[in-house]
DNA sequence: AACCGATATATTGTCATGCTATATATTGAT
DNA sequence: ATCAATATATAGCATGACAATATATCGGTT
């Protein structure tokens, strides 16, 4: 099958991710990173040196908030999007879909759409 | 009307960009720079410290050629795409597509296509 | 003639961010 | 007991888009 994306693709993209895969449900990082894997079919794969300073970035921004479970011996941190997170989301999103239908105009007047 | 876009998000597709722009007709950079902003609306706005270097850099990678014109006080450095470049443009829009739709799935969720 | 905005290219250094490498600890299966 | 998967964290690196600065031409206005 297909290879993963380069990364300089995720760029500028991987904060609308995040927030996109948090505004049905709070999830912990690591579940983060396995729905990524899942909705891209193995494309996307976030390294963890990636992952928690992005997730870090972001609650200093406080688009997402955290709490702690340490109840159990294996510790997680569920991240959920706060009020602002969500706001930023519409934004980023609406801002994604025109910049991609101006990459389309580019890129389609060579190649078939998908 | 719209701003701009975020410049991170331009990382990782603005060579796309700029091969797609050429996949045309011989190119100078400063042309280049007004195709892309009528394009996309006045949105893409690149300024002279990304556009040079950006060319600079595919050249040495072999994806353009550069061709100076210096016959009038006006000098101008033509572009074309090479053969390599042509591939890559290829290459690179499939991949983007590809992504762009995994995008698509992950906002859609939340929100209208345009 | 002087001035100014648009045209045209180039380079230095800065900043943001995705990554590798490394570290730590728990859990379940063999 | 060992090992892969689960789970988080951080230091330092690499990349590339940018601001700032520099240089020079050209056409129109004053």
């Amino acid at each position: 099958m297909s290879d993963k994306f380069e990364s300089e693709l995720l760029r500028g993209s991987l904060d609308l991710m995040i927030l996109s895969v948090l505004v049905d449900q709070p999830l912990y990082g690591y579940s983060i990173q396995q729905q990524l894997q899942k909705v891209s079919h193995q494309r996307i794969q976030l390294p963890a040196g990636t992952l928690y300073p992005l997730l870090h970035r972001l609650e200093a921004d406080k688009l997402v908030r955290s709490r702690l479970d340490a109840s159990t011996g294996r510790r997680r941190k569920w991240y959920e999007l706060t009020a602002k997170g969500k706001k930023r989301l519409v934004a980023q999103a609406k801002q994604w879909r025109e910049y991609a239908n101006c990459m389309n105009v580019l890129i389609g007047s060579f190649a078939p759409a998908s």
